[in-house]
DNA sequence: CATGTTTTCGATTCTAAGGCGAAAACCTCG
DNA sequence: CGAGGTTTTCGCCTTAGAATCGAAAACATG
């Protein structure tokens, strides 16, 4: 089938970034500031326009590295497409958008205009910026039940107690230790490293240490409920 | 941040869909055959160029409707933007790919260069289609165990033998009737119309009809493992 | 050393899914 | 019209994973 042949308006193309973490009790979303006209004054998602010779994946990680050390991001992937023709002021532009996450014992130096906000109480944002955070709020929450992204929320190591501080914020309700701690490990997700934490002022028992036994850092999604035959 | 001011190059966007449907007992997918250069004789996926006033998601569905019956596609969703820079020949192009539904009781009249491929031997696929193809049955599959989107698949009306054989046909693999049944019940998604439906030359007991209480006919993804308290 | 705190682990319950076989309902053929 | 074959349906049992509870372990402080 031919392409119409009518002139085609001029078009461009961006990338948006919700990259989230869990800090201080709560997860939160990286935002700058407007400085600018349109939206001055109002806080946005990092990112920018597509360039000529990149994926979006590449233009992504690219852009962030003005934000934030991109050997911090512990994960990204595409969220969804953004592209309603009146989305944001001036020429036609379509947003790509992700979700990316950073460990939360991470604490990467931000430039100025730049600060961490909790996704539940965000501030005035620019353009259809929030629709998109909430989204990746939603993915984020879906899939810590039936993958193992939860490794790109943690430390390289930790205590159950404190994984399930990071699961707690991030889904936004107490999850019970015992239970993430036996869910996790049944999963083959969680791995003793032998050693244990020193007990705080309060005392009580030293607690493990736990590692996520990555393969290789990726998100799998093992997920069937009919399963395939033969096990 | 200001964005940088060099001049970009010319750059367009268009919209694939993967419509998958069950028929003759194997899941396929709509495919054309490209009658020009390039990729000339190799099957690729019905789509287009972006309007310029339109989001991808009305683009999608007013570039299917030269294909097929659009009332007929039971659900689209976006799947994933497909971005790299030598994806196609020519001016750069970003595509937004879509995977599209069709109950198996449809059979839509079709332009004659169109027909139905089985996801599983696919012919020779243009550019990137192939992969697209792949990503949209996985993701299909996916969900199929963990939402209600298998009311996009079946008719209105059917027996759950019908219903398991679109279910085995879609995962490639057979499930249990039995199982399906009450899985399916226990969740609430499936409803009893009261009728029955003749039984075949063979006999057998005649089967009961159902159908999806399908809320508004809307994917829904019921799915925390972890769950909120209170319930 | 007693007390308080935190973590860990085992035992039990609960819910959902998978498997099996008997019963139900219908056909066709002799 | 009854015997045999076919398909569907339903109940019971097993298995698996998750949630809950409470006791025991390991440490700090006074």
């Amino acid at each position: 089938m031919p392409n119409r042949s009518t002139a085609h308006p001029q078009l461009a193309h961006e990338v948006l970034a919700a990259v989230l973490q869990v800090r201080a009790g709560s997860l939160r979303v990286l935002l700058w500031e407007r400085g600018m006209e349109p939206h001055a004054h109002r806080w946005s998602l990092p990112g920018g326009r597509l360039g000529g010779d990149e994926s979006v994946e590449d233009s992504i990680r690219r852009q962030l590295a003005e934000k934030v050390d991109v050997r911090q991001l512990a994960h990204v992937e595409q969220l969804a497409v953004f592209s309603a023709p009146d989305r944001v002021p001036g020429p036609r532009t379509i947003a790509t958008a992700f979700l990316g996450l950073v460990p939360s014992d991470n604490d990467p130096a931000l430039p100025s205009d730049t600060a961490w906000h909790p996704v539940d109480t965000l501030p005035e944002t620019a353009f259809d910026h929030h629709a998109i955070v909430l989204r990746a709020r939603d993915r984020l929450r879906a899939k810590l039940s039936y993958t193992n992204i939860g490794f790109a929320l943690a430390p390289p190591e930790f205590t159950v107690s404190a994984l399930r501080g990071i699961y707690s914020a991030t889904l936004g309700y107490r999850v019970s230790a015992t239970n993430l701690q036996r869910v996790l490990s049944r999963r083959g997700l969680l791995e003793a490293t032998g050693e244990t934490s020193r007990p705080g002022r309060a005392g009580g028992r030293p607690a493990a240490l736990y590692r996520f036994t990555c393969r290789g850092m990726q998100v799998t999604d093992p997920f069937a409920v009919f399963r395939p035959p033969s096990r």
